[in-house]
DNA sequence: TGGCTAAAAGAAACCGATTACAGAAACGCA
DNA sequence: TGCGTTTCTGTAATCGGTTTCTTTTAGCCA
């Protein structure tokens, strides 16, 4: 392999163009008009030399980096095919639309050295942190040096005002507990948390218990189970509860990976859904629609919510004022797992 | 929003340590050993600053951007769920063990100015080029400048030797076709192809039209179908075919997104899977397990193929010679949609 | 204690761009 | 033609690290 990476600088452009390196630079960057022999000279030269402008040097100067960063906790990745998919995909649309490249990190769980983020302030221009990716503290060092970020999934901490973006849980939540008591008469209905220090589950979680409420069941502690937006521990948590002996007549799971878990466990028990148990979701990742039954779920617009927040962060960058709080509205899908037939 | 950025600098450090720069720098950096009592003030200097060493600055004379990039289609994304989150999993888990971080840039169809990659030469320490993501016309200047690269799912242009990481096709092809002959009769075999221009669909191709011959069966070419990977697309075309009376007793699709496709289009039109068509797919994508019948597919490592890919990448920067070519084995895993029972 | 070597620390150049400042050229107008 | 602008271009400083080359300090042993 050809080890030495011999790359034209803007010197190389001048000489070859016969001007100064500056009168590239403004050519270059349209800072400022040069006279038309000179752009001739220098747009040859740069194709000739196939010149690419060194970005570190770039970055030394302008202090820009032209980077956006976006720390997810690794876990995310599990979280493929669902909603961290279409999130990349909107982040990452955004971000070539302002010509700024995406660089993606993952968290492990055990990182000891919080400050030393290499995507923090000066090596990239902001930073988009999804849910529970950063321990509060960095997030608040960091707005202290008034670095840009937006958090997704994720409220600030308590007195930071830094922008996020989120979506609609309680309600939604609420109201499709609610459709599985009012419409399908459903009263024992299991509830598969999400990960326990995350918001979205928790909002969720509030509004499954509103539901209940409203609607004069008493809570059963003994139908909250971990779900941990994950089909495996769902599908184990539920199968010990069921054989257990523990009976109810539906499952809310606190996002639709859990409740492909609790369907399969279902299933297995020779439990009929929804004629035994209706089965809703959170999310409505790829593919739930086409599952026998189809599953009711909550339409979480993902890419969207990716979209926004880059924007959003996009803005902060250049040094605008946005919204402090954004939250995206989501709606109730209502397919045949909740027990409705199916429409036209 | 506060502004002004202020970050310490190098020097600040040494300032407030009472040592030069360079000092610091060789601290900081393990290239040569400092008094106990010097490592000590420094130790502290750079707590009480927050110093985190500016990247850009360092880029610049080491020439080492600690970035590799990963260059995908943009429609890559579509892909998510399916091969595609593993293999960036897999590529990121490689990239953070060797202290790297992963840029993500996902090229348009219309992408006209070839050279100016950003991510080229000097801007990233090295390149994953996964698929048709790049012409091989800047595939083949990158090489020319001695840039690290590693292709995925994609062999070098003819004449170079950059490495690239594919995995087994045609074998697997064959074996799934030569299965639905031998084990379950079937003799009118319809293809889905993926992209035209992508090696793993061509290569699967030629599986599937060796397995025809191997047998005895004669190729018509009706049977063959557009697929393109993609979901929509398989279903739109199936339903057409099927509507124009076409007979066919198998499916194989050269990814499950088709297959899936497939498999709506059949149910649509009242085709019991596998009784009246067995259906095959490739890549056992996440979910397909699960679909009832489960899917008869083939296996693709996609998680490894990252990490390999990655691997090989973090050679090549560091000066290591690779293997030109790697190829990942898969295997077929055997389930219902084939016409197979289901195992104990 | 002196002389020699090894270790530690500093000074300054350098990486490749941008940009403030200044000089040169071109232009308009009296 | 001459002078004041405007436009174009060049020089040199700068960004924040690393690294070579020196100088200083420390360590060792006779």
């Amino acid at each position: 392999m050809n080890r030495k990476v011999l790359v034209a600088t803007i010197r190389d452009v001048a000489l070859e163009a016969k001007v100064s390196a500056a009168t590239v630079s403004r050519f270059l960057n349209h800072t400022a008009t040069v006279s038309p022999p000179v752009a001739d000279r220098i747009q040859a030269a740069v194709a000739l030399l196939k010149y690419v402008p060194n970005g570190a040097a770039r970055t030394l100067t302008t202090r820009r980096t032209n980077l956006i960063s976006l720390v997810v906790p690794h876990r995310a990745f599990h979280y493929f095919g669902s909603f961290f998919a279409p999130l990349l995909s909107g982040v990452e649309t955004v971000a070539t639309e302002y010509g700024m490249s995406l660089v993606i990190s993952a968290r492990r769980e055990s990182f000891t050295d919080p400050f030393s983020l290499a995507l923090g302030p000066r090596n990239s221009d902001g930073m988009l942190v999804f849910a529970n990716s950063l321990p509060d503290e960095v997030v608040i060092h960091m707005h202290s040096m008034g670095f840009p970020m937006v958090l997704i999934h994720r409220s600030p901490p308590p007195g930071l005002d830094t922008p996020c973006v989120l979506i609609e849980n309680e309600r939604p939540a609420f109201e499709i507990v609610q459709h599985l008591v009012q419409v399908h008469g459903r009263r024992r209905i299991l509830f598969l948390r999400g990960i326990e220090t995350q918001q979205d589950s928790l909002e969720r979680e509030r509004g499954y218990l509103r539901a209940l409420q409203a609607n004069g069941i008493e809570f059963d502690p003994a139908l909250v189970l971990r779900g941990d937006f994950d089909r495996e521990v769902a599908l184990t948590v539920t199968k010990r509860a069921l054989a257990d002996g523990l009976q109810f007549d539906a499952a809310f799971a606190c996002d639709d990976e859990a409740a492909l878990g609790v369907k399969v466990a279902l299933e297995a028990s020779g439990l009929r859904v929804p004629a035994d148990v209706a089965l809703v979701g959170f999310d409505d990742q790829y593919g739930v629609a086409d599952l026998t039954p189809p599953l009711t779920t909550v339409r979480a617009p993902s890419k969207q919510v990716g979209q926004v927040a880059a924007e959003q962060l996009v803005r902060c960058i250049a040094g605008e004022i946005v919204e402090r709080v954004t939250r995206l509205p989501v709606s109730v899908v209502l397919r045949q797992s909740c027990g409705c037939t199916a429409a036209t």
